[in-house]
DNA sequence: AACTATTATCGTAATTTTACGATAAATAAA
DNA sequence: TTTATTTATCGTAAAATTACGATAATAGTT
C-alpha cells in the first residue's frame, strides 16, 4: 500500500489537503514568511537563510511551487521567487471555509 | 537522512507546520468537515462514511489527536470524537497569521 | 460465562518524504 | 575561452506515511 486514495475524495478536500501539505513542513513555512516579508527574493538568498543545504532548499521551493504558492522569474544566473498572491488567498479562503464550516452554537463535545 | 529537521526551526513555524500537516491527507479533511458539521460523532459513523478500512480511519483520527484538533470521549464500547474548538482556533489563527504577514503594497514579483 | 460489537494496536508492504553530496546546466565574469 | 557562480536535477539512504488484515482490548448482550 501506502498510496493515498486521493479520488476518492471530493476535488474540494483534495485541493485543501494539497495547500496544507505545502505548508506542513516547517522550512516551508520559513520559506513563505521570508518572501512574504521580502516581497521577493533569489533563491541564494533563501539558501543562505536556512539550516539546509542547497540542494534541499531547492527541493522545498518545487514544492511550493508545485502547489502554486509561489513563482520563480529566472534573472540570468540567479532566480528570484516570490509569493502568488492569488493563490495564496486561494489556499487561505480554502482553509478558513473548513474551519468556519461550524454550524454549532455553544456546545463542544458530546 | 529522511529526518526533519524540526529542531533548526523556530516553535511558530514548527506549529503552522503541524497543524497543516494535520490537514495534509484529504480523509483527515473530510473528518474534520465531517465533525464540524454533526458537532460530535461516533467513530464507526465515520469508518462507515469513509472509503477507507477501519484501522485506517483509526490512525487518520489518532493523527488529528495528536495535533490536537479532536478530542475522543469515550461512551461505553464506543467513542465519541468531536472537533476542539479552542485548538482548531488557535490553528486557524496560525495560520491567519502566516497568510497575513504580507507586508507588500501592490506589486507582485520581482 | 460466552458471545457480539466497537475501537485501538500490531505487523507488514508499498510509496513518499526528507536530506545530502555530486553533477549538470546556464549565465556572468575574467 | 576559461573560470566562477548560481540553481536544478540525479542518485541514494533513512525515515515517515498510507493502507490493509489480523488481532487485542474493552464494553455491552444473551
Amino acid at each position: 500500500m501506502g498510496l493515498t486514495k486521493s479520488e476518492e475524495f471530493s476535488v474540494k478536500d483534495n485541493r485543501i489537503a494539497k495547500f496544507a501539505k505545502a505548508l506542513s513542513h516547517p522550512a516551508r513555512v520559513a520559506i513563505m514568511k521570508l518572501l512574504l516579508k521580502q516581497n521577493a527574493c533569489i533563491c541564494g538568498d533563501i539558501v543562505d537563510v536556512l539550516p539546509l543545504s542547497q540542494s534541499t532548499v531547492s527541493q522545498h521551493l518545487k514544492e511550493l511551487k508545485n502547489a502554486g504558492l509561489i513563482k520563480g522569474d529566472i534573472e540570468g544566473a540567479t532566480v528570484c521567487y516570490c509569493v502568488d498572491m492569488k493563490e495564496l488567498k486561494t489556499a487561505q479562503d480554502c482553509l478558513n471555509e473548513l474551519f468556519d464550516s461550524c454550524k454549532r452554537t455553544t456546545a463542544e463535545c458530546c
